[in-house]
DNA sequence: GGCATTCATCGAGCATTATCAATCTACGAA
DNA sequence: TTCGTAGATTGATAATGCTCGATGAATGCC
């Protein structure tokens, strides 16, 4: 009893229909990391523990002002940073830690 | 005893010289992740824990094969991701638990 | 061989993003 | 108020990246 139906029942098990998963909320994360330069300014950042004035951030690499600057709200918008100002000068420091948000993401991933 | 030179000195302390770290090997990773549809893939992956046949992770999405085919590729080539032939098809299964670099990532940004 | 199926690759269109020069908005000092 | 500095925003350009239709390579079946 030869089947006319070519495949696609016969390469995988039924499946079980997969769940979507939130992923969504972690693209941005994801995007936001996906830059050296961002990744390099979160690297200055955790190695200082502290806070670090944006004009020794911008000091560091060789790219224009307003690059660093659009860099900083990419990763102040992805909730990474954060900036406070004091006087004349933008002081930035790690929001809520890169760590704790990367667990999340592995929790999700894992299994 | 006024200084005329005006800032740069003043905003921050000497600076120690932050050293450059190396997160060029996890631009391509987080690249690899900073997409929803390969989320949700490796979110499949993870929940299966074991093979997928492409064609299932095709039926998965409202994307065209090509666009599917297109995101395996950049999964395989982060090494997130491994492809095995058996017969005609193609079955994904992760390669090296996610878990792991996003570990590695982690502890770079750490401190 | 000839044909159908699975999946990768190619080429083009379109959206997103990185980058810079120019400008604008605080803020502090004179 | 006027000037200089820090740094954000705007606008334009170039590079990446997502997506699709068309095509190609490999496999299995007749």
């Amino acid at each position: 009893m030869p089947k006319a139906k070519p495949a696609a029942d016969e390469c995988c098990t039924p499946t079980a229909k997969v769940r979507s998963r939130a992923t969504r909320p972690y693209v941005q994360l994801c995007k936001a990391l996906a830059d050296e330069t961002r990744l390099e300014i979160l690297g200055m950042l955790a190695e200082r523990a502290g806070q670090l004035c944006a004009c020794e951030i911008e000091a560091h690499f060789d790219l224009s002002q307003p690059t660093i600057s659009h860099h900083l709200r990419i990763l102040r918008e992805a909730g990474l940073v954060r900036a406070e100002r004091r006087g004349t000068w933008n002081y930035y420091s790690l929001e809520r830690p890169v760590v704790e948000r990367l667990g999340e993401l592995r929790a999700l991933l894992a299994d």
